[in-house]
Formats: structure tokens, sequence, C-alpha cells
DNA sequence: ACAGTTAAAGTTAGCGCTAACAGTACAGGG
DNA sequence: CCCTGTACTGTTAGCGCTAACTTTAACTGT
């Protein structure tokens, strides 16, 4: 017990008899587990992080800013891909509720509000990254993607754009729906009221976005702007205006979302919604401190607002 | 004890017995801990990933690969970023033993092979990626990098190139040192002797890569074709050229390493050496579950090829 | 000398699970 | 009937640490 109060710096112990114990560590090699810890203590700080594709760049600067902050506090994180799998997430939140972890932060869930509850329930601390959910004592850390859309088509409609489509994200996707909002309100506010049919919902990835474009821009040749769910799908977008033989900006101009890296490397770089990812994940994690902590909370929502980047795509 | 066996479907127990208790479990909502279980048997089912910067697309698709094969037999992955930094490097990896991790993912270690040696030794079961490591029981899986960098040269000499500049990544990076290896080799056996100034060192990003190429061509304007240590160094150079009004590959070829997706989707896309991240994640993981097992292990070597790519930087 | 206080050190039950063993019941063979 | 083997069930010490408590020693005040 007075290793204990040695390694864990707790509790009565004079300099004497800490030094000589120390001398017992080293020259023993002594370890600690914080295994036994962890089932002593009931804490085993350690956090879940669960996001839909790491390797997806929006997520891997989420994971690099909820990571460097839980090092910094002495927390390890465990990474879990849903692969835009609701089975592969109730599975994997449960793997970390038996790993008894002492949080998780949840990037946009794909499961309905029930099946969270549900499956939240089991967690002490939770924040959600993207996801809305009422009636939960969880944190939520919100990119305000109406905003950000808003914003992305008001700029389009200030450089004369009228016919302007939107590609949606997946149909579950929460971020999609608010962007999609917001998109239309800036039409409406320019006495526009968008068709459905520039509207074209697709995966969040390079081959979908292409795929999309094409066949928005077959059914709708009027069209002379695109606003884009993601810098993936924008991307998609480029490409599928080389394919078309149409000039960007001159022919279409398009706009992208998140100021991945990517989006300032291609040709011609992308105008977007710059969300800032990385402060994003440290927010996260600030959140998921203290409700860890058990300090009272002020607000379990937190809204990070994008902030627009004018590059070649749509200058 | 009787609920330990059906949890964990061993030992002996009738279809009576388990059917019993399983519904003491479900009546009772029995969440079991896998900190006590671990505590009592001495595995604890996680393991940790330890990469330079989980964003770097190179290694987030490493993490993915790792991350799969880990959920489907069972375990969970521990996140941890070094940043390049030597201290923080033996720092996670301490902190992932006082967490009892089943074994270690390195990537990429910068430290010196007495000080890796000596952090390893505390872990049971290892496999690191791309760095060799002497006298030690240890995977490793390492891309054939010499290979690469040959066949990239030797692609660009049969093209008729032979003023070829040389970006190298990080000093201390194993991965370059095979990469420069093989640049060398390609043009000693065309009868070239490069003198040491055509190479040029910097780390691995889109902004050192562009500034390393300035300074290269500024000091060695004869240079037709560049090869580059990594796909976002090669973007830099892209960077470079259109500053320079260089056209690729009109005025200077290049070619990257890794076939990142941002390869093929900048102006013009990248000749690359294609390493299968997502495979070589996957291959670890394999290596470690058997060292973990306690399988008899062929070989300590996993060596993987990469291929060339040819897209327009150099055609 | 005695009583009270305090800093420090020592002790141990308990965290939740499981490997290993002991106990029980039953079937089959001699 | 007795013995042996096997399937099954029950029991418990131990994993390594720590919160909580007890004990000890030293000091101060009366």
């Amino acid at each position: 017990m007075t290793v204990s109060r040695v390694v864990n710096n707790k509790g009565e112990i004079s300099t004497t008899t800490r030094q000589r114990v120390q001398e017992v560590i080293d020259r023993l090699g002594y370890r600690p587990s914080h295994i036994a810890r962890s089932l002593a203590t009931d804490r085993t700080a350690t956090i879940g992080l669960v996001v839909p594709d790491n390797a997806n760049p929006f997520f891997s600067e989420i994971a690099r800013g909820v990571e460097h902050l839980a090092h910094e506090q002495g927390y390890n994180v465990f990474l879990c891909n849903t692969d835009e799998d609701a089975q592969r997430e109730i599975a994997v939140l449960r793997s970390l509720e038996e790993k008894r972890v002492d949080g998780v932060i949840l990037c946009s869930s794909r499961l309905d509000a029930d099946d969270l509850h549900l499956v939240l329930a089991h967690h002490e601390a939770v924040v959600l990254i993207n996801r809305r959910l009422e009636d939960a004592a969880v944190g939520m850390v919100l990119v305000d993607d109406a905003s950000g859309a808003y914003l992305a088509t008001q700029h389009l409609l200030a450089r004369g754009h009228r016919a302007i489509g939107f590609l949606a994200g997946p149909r579950q996707s929460y971020s999609g729906q608010q962007r999609q909002q917001g998109y239309c309100a800036a039409l409406h506010d320019a006495g526009i009221a968008p068709p459905p049919v520039w509207i074209q919902h697709c995966p969040p990835m390079v081959t979908s976005g292409k795929t999309a474009t094409l066949d928005l821009l077959a059914a709708n040749p009027e069209l002379t702007a695109l606003v884009c769910f993601n810098d993936l799908t924008a991307v998609g977008a480029l490409q599928a205006c080389a394919n078309l033989g149409r000039r960007v900006p001159d022919d279409l101009a398009i706009t992208g979302t998140d100021d991945i890296p990517l989006a300032a490397l291609v040709t011609p770089p992308l105008t977007t919604c710059r969300v800032p990812m990385y402060e994003l994940g440290r927010q996260a994690m600030r959140g998921l401190l203290a409700r860890i902590g058990g300090e009272s909370i002020d607000s379990n929502l937190v809204l990070v607002r994008p902030e627009l980047v004018i590059r070649a795509s749509a200058p």
C-alpha cells in the first residue's frame, strides 16, 4: 500500500519513506498494472472513440484532436470503426461497455433515436459529434451545418447563380439533413423554390460524388452551380465535370464542405466551408472529461460554426 | 462461476442449466466486466497501435486494416500518436504497458535501436511496421521500399530521363533510407553516379515537399525528373512546379510513393508506387495475433512489394 | 506523568471474474 | 453389490491494486 502512495502521489507519506520505496520500485523493476487499479477504483482511464471510418480525413482529424487531449490528460483512446453499419455500431459500443471505458465519443451515429438511447444508457459519460439526441444526458458537439450550407449557397447566389444543385450526403446523415436545410433556406430567401430534382443523395465518397453529379447534370443541364455535402463528393463532382468537358467554375461552380487537406490540393482548389475538425475533437474530449469528472455542465450543446473559404472552384 | 461458463461458452454445462442461467442473466441485466476478467486471466483482448500521425493517409489506412481484423477477432485497439517525437513514443508505449495490452503494433518508429529494445522488452507480442530491428523477437512487416524506388527511377530512366532528383524523407526514417538506396541503385545500374546535391531531405508533408523542391530545382536546374519520398511530398513538388511555371511532366516528371487516395485526385494524377496500406495493417495484425496466441512463427519478416502505378505525372 | 492530537505507516476487505479443484450423480462393467 | 469413469455443478483462492480503517510514534500542553 505504501507503493500505491508513491506511484499515485496520494495519501500521507514522508519524503524519507518515499525515496526508500522508490528505490525498491526501481531496483525490482516494478511495473504497475492499470488493470488491477481499474478494478479497485472503478476507473480505467480509457475512452472509446467511435467513427464511421477512421481513414476519412474528416474523422481522422477529429481522432487526432481527441487523442492529443486524451494523452495530455492521461487517457488512452480505443478506436472503433462502424463502417456506416448500425449493427457494427451497436457491437462496438457493447464491447466498449465490457471494457468499462470511462466514456465514449460517438461520431455521426446512424442509429435511430430509440436504439441510440438504449445502447448509450449503459455508458456514464457520452459526447456525440454531429448527432443530436433529445432527452438524453449526453454532450453534443455539432457543426452548424445549416449555416455553413447557407453561406456557400448565398455566396453562389451573390455571384449571380440561380440554378444551384445540391449533392446531399447519406439519407440517415444528420449533417446532410442540416446542410440541405441551409441550402434550401438560402434559395428561399432569394425567392427561389428549389425543385426536388436539384437534390441528389449519395454516400460521402469521391466515386459516389462523381456518379451522383453525372446523374444530376444529365437530368438538370440548367444547373450552373453545385453545393456538395463534403469535399470528397465535391472532388467527385470535379471529376464528373472533367469527363463532361464542363469547365469549373465557368460552366459549373462547385463548393465543398469540411476543408480537408485535399480541398486545397486539387485543381481547381475547392471553395468550401471549413469545419475545424481537430478542434471539434478536442472540444468533444473536453466535454467528455468534464462529464467523467462529474463537473456541472453548463450546456449539453456546443455549436461550431463553419466559415467559408473561397478558392478557385467558386471564386 | 456457472455464469462464467455460459458467458464464455467454456467448461461443462448442461443445456438445461445453460438456459436457466441465461434467463437470470437477461432478467438481471448482467453486464460482464472485461476488467475483472482481464485480471483473472492475464489477458485484456486489447492491443496498442502506435503511429506517427493517424491523420496521415498512409497510417490511417493501416489503422483501418488493423482495426478491422482486430474487431473480427474480438480485440479492441488503442490508438496512439507519436507526432514524430521520441519522448512521446516512449511515453505511449509505457502507458500501453500499464494498460497491459496483449500486444503492440508500432509503425515507423523513430527510436534508436537501443531505446527500442529497452522499451519493447516489456511487451510480450510486438509487430513493427516499416522498421527493422535486429536481435529482437518481434515481427516485422516491411515495405520493400528499395525495390519500389528502384522501379520508379527505372521507369523514369526508361523514358529517357538522366538527371533525376530524389526527395528523401526524414533522415531518421528507415523507409526513406531504403527508398534512397533503391533510387541510387537504379541510377548506378544505368551507369549514372548521382551527385549528393540531387538528394534533398525533408519532413513527409506537402508544404515541406514544396519547399524542398523549390530548393532542389534552384540548385539543380538540370533535373528533368523527381522521385519523391511519398505522395504528400510529391504534391508539394507539383505545387512548386506550378509556382515556377514548370510543366509536369514535360519539364519535370514526378513520381510519388504510397498511392494514397490523393494521388489519383490531384492534377496531374501522380505516378506512384502503390503500397497496400490496408493490407499492411491486416498483415501486421495477423502476425500479432499469431504471437499473442503463442503460435510458432515461420518468419519474423514479411516483405510487401510495392507496384508501380503509371499516371499522368510521369507517363 | 498523563492525555490529547496529528502525521505517518501498516493492514485488510473488496473490486468481479475464473482456473482449478472438490463434490455429486449416474451409468456401465466386473 | 462394488468400483470406476464421466458429465456436470458448486466452491474458492487468487489475480494486483486501493479505500478505508487501525495502529504507531512523536510531540505538545497541563
